[in-house]
DNA sequence: CTGGGGAAGGGGCCC
DNA sequence: CGGGCCCCTTCCCCA
């Protein structure tokens, strides 16, 4: 028999003793402000605490501290209070910051949330759509402002439960001149002992993609390794004056016009979701009978682009996700074709040019040099001078490259298994260079087999 | 401190 | 719609 409420009274306790400073046994220190916390909780709640207490003190009669630069005050505090109570007080304003120290403490549930929270927004509705089939592109881009009031009739929360520790305006809030209804976030566990709160869901593309990327975001590594939004450079391009940049205000239309009727785009919960790029009509398109071609507005920024894909792609930016980790070296991506390149430039040598004096080489006159997970080739001049008898095999470097973490995707990572079989190295006597004589012809077919990550 | 080069980021657009 | 290519810009490292 089990009692459903027992998991969020226990919560409650936990969170009471920590308002109480009972039993905090760590100390979490941002930017100077000191939160009070519970090693377990902490330890249960966050993958960088977990490898943080793990590999601390098992000393536990010492509290432990831990310093964090990367994100705000107010922005531990909301996650913070997550933790210690399931609701995660996502606005507008904070969702990015959240989602970055979310990404930084390796906490996948609230990424997902995060994620959920800018992509639901990201749906066009029909409804909207119809709202703003008339505006003038002057009133829709000329103020970003104005534009939020246009929007903000249609995706002010109409369910979200007050919360009484949110200060008065974060009931909604501005984003990149948009207005943002506040989101509140429910573990499951926790959904009963809640107010009949609606679960957020989302369509299926939406449910589809984002399973896909929480089992990626799940592989994250080292918090360094983890890239994470420039919160400035977001906050500029978003605090950017609509004339700022000029392009798409010199190419938008003057009348917005929607597409053609499509499908799949929809809200899934109104009150959560708002639209959030906007649909217009370049200029010379004006006669009804000329076929409408869109182009979707940046939500954050205001970049404008043309197809929808386009703007997909570009809100990675926004967004800070990277989906496509390199499996040679974790470093990740937001796109594949930048990870395709830097695989092969970085990790295959694909390059046929000497890294030292920039010649061409073929595979008789120069040789791949590995050094750690990276390979590039040196002609057999600059080789000799390197000193090959100063170069050595590195196992260290040939085994490493596998990557357990990550179980993203299909990603097979074989690199030190069929490429061993068609190079010979060169053993020698240094630091961790590896020399590989490499078929130029096989490595063009293993380029196109050994692809990382890609389907 | 500065300039050059490599790597990555990001947009446009084709397939 | 995703993959991929091309191009330009930005960032970072190093001499």
């Amino acid at each position: 028999m089990e009692i459903s409420s027992h998991q969020f009274h226990l919560l409650q306790q936990l969170n009471e003793q920590r308002r109480q400073d009972l039993f905090c046994d760590c100390n979490i220190l941002v930017e100077g402000k000191v939160f009070k916390a519970h090693r377990n909780v902490l330890f249960a709640s966050s993958g960088y605490f977990k490898m943080l207490l793990s590999q601390g003190s098992k000393e536990t009669t010492q509290p432990t501290t831990a310093t964090f630069q990367a994100f705000s005050p107010d922005t531990f505090t909301v996650i913070l209070d997550f933790v210690y109570s399931g609701k995660l007080s996502l606005t507008g304003q904070n969702v990015i910051e959240v989602m970055s120290a979310a990404s930084y403490l390796q906490m996948t549930d609230v990424i997902s949330v995060c994620k959920t929270f800018i992509k639901s927004s990201l749906d066009i509705s029909e409804k909207e759509k119809d709202r703003y089939f008339s505006l003038s592109d002057k009133e829709v881009n000329s103020n970003g402002v104005d534009r939020a009031c246009l929007y903000s009739t249609g995706w002010r929360a109409e369910s979200s439960p007050p919360r009484p520790h949110l200060s008065p305006d974060q009931g909604t809030c501005m984003m990149g001149g948009n207005t943002w209804s506040n989101f509140s976030y429910y573990p499951a566990s926790q959904r009963n002992a809640q107010q009949q709160q609606p679960p957020q869901q989302l369509s299926k593309h939406e449910q589809r993609q984002d399973s896909g990327k929480k089992s990626r975001h799940l592989g994250l590594q080292q918090p360094s390794d983890v890239p994470h939004y420039k919160s400035s450079k977001l906050e500029d391009r978003a605090a950017e004056p609509p004339g700022h940049v000029t392009q798409p205000e010199e190419q938008v239309p003057i009348e917005a016009e929607v597409e053609s009727p499509h499908v799949g785009y929809q809200y899934s919960q109104g009150a959560d979701v708002m639209p959030r790029s906007l649909a217009v009509k370049p200029p010379g398109t004006g006669h009804k009978y000329d076929l409408p071609r869109m182009r979707f507005k940046c939500p954050f920024c205001t970049h404008v682009v043309k197809r929808k894909a386009d703007l997909k792609r570009h809100l990675r930016c926004h967004t800070g996700e990277r989906p496509y980790p390199c499996e040679a070296c974790g470093k990740r991506f937001s796109r594949l074709d930048p990870l395709s390149s830097h695989f092969r430039t970085i990790h295959q040598a694909c390059k046929p040019i000497c890294r030292k004096c920039k010649r061409h080489v073929t595979e008789l006159t120069g040789q791949v040099v590995q050094e750690g997970t990276r390979r590039y080739r040196l002609c057999n001049e600059c080789l000799a001078e390197a000193g090959i008898d100063s170069i050595r095999i590195d196992l260290e470097a040939e085994a490493p490259l596998e990557f357990p973490q990550d179980g993203d995707k299909d990603s097979r990572w074989q690199y030190g298994e069929d490429n061993r079989s068609d190079v010979e190295i060169v053993e020698d006597g240094s630091t961790d260079l590896v020399i590989q004589q490499v078929d130029d012809s096989e490595d063009e077919a293993e380029e196109k087999e050994v692809k990382p990550n890609i389907r």
